[in-house]
DNA sequence: GTATCTGCAAATGTTTTGCACTCCA
DNA sequence: TGGAGTGCAAAACATTTGCAGATAC
């Protein structure tokens, strides 16, 4: 796998196209450019890193278009946006519920390889009705902790 | 117990100088009615709300000292800070851990009586030092879910 | 061709900061 | 009295919005 992959190779443009195109939504090269940023992308990325990153290949780009394509991915189920660090939004493309991990001393968010299946709850309880829940864990990161 | 009492009676003002003092901190009249106003409060407020609230009985109070004393005390362990809502940090007086759910409708942020204390994790979780972890819940509240 | 999308710039809302003045201990 | 604490106004950010022009299909 080379520098820069994450989990195996990166879908081709058209693939990503498709998927766009699929929820009613126009391909265009800023939407193509953050689907495919975030392929596989486990740093959950704010807006602004996101700007960051594609912006010097991507010029004309504006963080108005960011926010926006966040927006309608998530409203799609296609990222999820995460609420672990106070002071920003966070995006993941893992759509998949997963443990978020956040270390206090470098501020990275990790994925948390732990298995919380065993905790299922009913889905209404004393009255609250349940739609998701996340668990997110803080501390230090195996980097910083030494 | 009297209407806008909640667990039990409320400390007397000298109570929360004695607090403060232990942290050595000067007991002030803002500092004093904001820990005043937290005692036994559930509703999750935020800096805007707490201000809201204790304005009109200290017409002085500022924006600046809310969150300074928030701060202060969130560093003493006195209240925690809570990212349940990306809209903006709420608090919570109650610095022992339990669960938060997030009203998709009304917005509103309960605790939620729900016993995770059979979630024992280890505090080393491949390589990840975990000091703390929160579960948060979203969906709709009783009184939303009719 | 046309409805969708983008970029810009301005607005919004939250939180922080610098600093002169105040007041608690 | 002296340093900690406060209020104010401005700044710093993160995020949203309105709209005129650009572009995917």
């Amino acid at each position: 796998m080379e520098r820069g992959d994450h989990k195996g190779k990166k879908k081709h443009i058209p693939v990503l196209a498709e998927k766009l195109k699929r929820f009613g939504l126009r391909a265009t090269p800023q939407r193509l450019a953050i689907l495919e940023f975030l392929e596989g992308n486990t740093s959950h990325p704010s807006a602004e890193e996101i700007f960051r990153e594609l912006k010097p290949h991507l010029p004309s780009l504006s963080m108005a278009t960011v926010y926006g394509t966040l927006e309608v991915l998530r409203k799609e189920g296609e990222v999820q946006e995460l609420t672990i660090d106070p002071e920003r939004k966070r995006f993941d493309p893992n759509p998949k519920p997963h443990n978020h991990f956040l270390c206090r001393k470098c501020g990275r968010v990790y994925d948390l390889p732990v298995d919380l299946s065993a905790l299922t709850l009913p889905a209404d309880i004393e009255g609250f009705w349940v739609e998701i829940f996340t668990v997110d864990f803080y501390g230090l990161c195996p980097a910083c902790k030494k």
